[in-house]
DNA sequence: CTGAAAGCGCTAACAG
DNA sequence: CTGTTAGCGCTTTCAG
């Protein structure tokens, strides 16, 4: 075995251009691969002359490890999945972001896929664009806004590690991480109770079979029992995440005179934007005639006039938090379950003050 | 070579799970583990009798190809990479929405890669994070807002094909995707000519050495000149893409006296939103005293009031065009260089009319 | 149309 | 500390 300075096994990418196997490294330093092998998994084994030759006939050659051959053996990629609703809009950018930063820290790449992927396809087909996802990812973090038993199910059929966001798996080594809305809606309703009377608080929410949606209007209920005040029908009202339907809300419950003096949560920041302008459409001085709280505390609720008081969802620490978890998990199978309970909080601003 | 219907040589999953192979597959529906392959890849090449017997053992022993064992074959993944300088905000993510749209319609996963990620740590250790991203995928897509030596070197030297986005290559092999922010600009500084002279037309950038941003700041300043107006220093300024800037220039300009009766374009939509809250502090009324065109128009623009002008930029379609390209390319590597240049067209609203 | 056999490039015992 | 060896699970000639 010499120590032939030129590629005598090298290979090819699939696209024609050669590149240095492990092979190549060996021969080029005198050494057998296993030894290349160890300069880059487990460096104390080996000599320090040694490695220093291993490397610089890795250097020489420009060798990089053929990820597929070392998924092989190790059964591990160093690549998350995480599979969202949909990837746009200012909440799941927030989470995507979160979720990069901390596979980032823990050496991990983020193999992202939205499930509005999917709907765009034939919704019946039972389509295994996401046997691919699962295939290549060591764990996947899935978000569930509202129920999928379907995709959950094939999730659960990959074999890989999942951490479940937004929703609790009842499930042996699967974790969650949980969105507290209860505390911040309680905190917002009890801030427009402060100036608001109970039966002119209204909560104008998202999709009904949203977990996040149905969640902060049934804090909002309770908070307003707690105030001895039984809600009406019409205090609560459910149907979509924008602002068009904040606005369409907002002259309809004009309309019927319910809006002038009262207090409005909504499901989210455009929801409420919807209504803020609605209301000065309406003539309605916010916060004077009408006050008026978000949801998610997106990066609109500072920039629009009134600034709008919004209850803060840390979507990046959601993120986060999944992706750590999961690479928890993933390098400890048999870890205990775990459950991250992310906190809300009122940001009070112009939009709501007395 | 016996049918028998249990998994005989089945193998396990890193956390233990047991998966069938191809093997067992193979055992399962008596014939070999060649003909399992064909069935799943070249169906035609296999008797219907024969295929349809693999498949019912695929499906009752829930088999899954291993996707490193098929990807040290192949040398194909399905997988490619998205590099963008920052994951958040309503550009980035639409882009990456577009992006994740066309990779799916085109059979292909999306790694995602920030490079917010290297920036947080050390800028000067030459990490090699991104080898990892390299490794595993078919190609790369990246953008690059402004000039990166290190990170192009880096990527050129991984060996995959790649697409630019935002910046020409003027390498073989290489695809670009280009945002022609000549035409959108010069339609938005004529608009604002239609009602302002051009020493009252004023243009507020964000990074200077953003390739965007200067391109537009510069048909700005040859539409002036177009107009016979030869521009000044104070009529363009740069700093960054934030609302807060865009404020703070509003105050300065107005304090100097040259606010009122503007025509501002701003290098994008928060700039312009930034202007936008200045003007209504300062008591100027948009667009009677002051007219202002963003840049983007990202949701923002429609949802704020005075709704707000400006230069549509078709995000989601650059992700797209990066995505085809590069799956073009991957499939056919040695096709002709393809430089893909998406127009902007101003969208007028109140902001700007007359 | 199907099977046998040869690896793809790497890691991981097991010896030395 | 280092080399030898045996595969990981799949695709792909090459023979039938």
């Amino acid at each position: 075995v010499a120590g032939a300075s030129t590629p005598a096994n090298s290979s090819r990418h699939a696209n024609g251009k050669k590149v240095a196997s492990i092979q190549d490294v060996a021969a080029a330093s005198g050494v057998s691969t296993a030894t290349v092998s160890r300069v880059l998994n487990s460096p104390t084994l080996v000599s320090p002359e040694t490695a220093q030759r291993v490397k610089s006939a890795i250097e020489k050659l420009g060798y990089k490890p053929n990820l597929f051959a070392k998924g092989l053996m190790t059964r591990r990629s160093r690549v998350v999945g995480i599979m969202l609703p949909d990837i746009h809009g200012e909440f799941y950018s927030e989470l995507l972001r979160g979720a990069d930063e901390e596979a980032q820290r823990q050496g991990y790449q983020l193999l992202v896929s939205s499930e509005a992927r999917r709907k765009s396809s034939d919704k019946h087909a039972p389509s295994n664009d996401h046997e691919l996802t699962f295939g290549i990812v060591d764990g996947l973090a899935i978000m569930l806004a509202e129920p999928n038993p379907a995709l959950w199910k094939q999730a659960r059929q990959s074999g890989v590690p999942i951490t479940v966001i937004d929703a609790e798996a009842n499930e042996p080594g699967v974790d969650s991480i949980l969105i507290d809305n209860a505390v911040g809606a309680t905190e917002a309703t009890r801030h427009l109770l402060s100036s608001t009377s109970p039966e002119l608080c209204l909560f104008v929410g998202g999709p009904s079979g949203n977990f996040d949606s149905s969640t902060r209007a049934e804090a909002f209920l309770s908070t307003l029992r707690a105030h001895k005040h039984t809600p009406m029908d019409h205090q609560v009202a459910h149907k979509e995440y924008t602002a068009s339907w904040g606005y369409s809300w907002a002259e309809r419950t004009h309309k019927n005179g319910r809006l002038r003096h009262a207090g409005v949560l909504c499901a989210n920041d455009e929801i409420a934007l919807g209504v803020l302008q609605a209301a000065q459409d309406l003539g309605l001085n916010v916060p004077r005639e009408l006050k008026v709280i978000g949801f998610d505390d997106t990066r609109l609720a500072s920039l629009i006039r009134p600034k709008l008081s919004s209850v803060r969802v840390p979507m990046g620490e959601v993120g986060a938090a999944a992706i750590r978890l999961l690479v928890q998990r993933i390098e400890n199978p048999d870890a205990k379950n775990e459950i991250v309970k992310l906190s809300t909080r009122l940001v009070e601003r112009e939009s709501s003050c007395k």
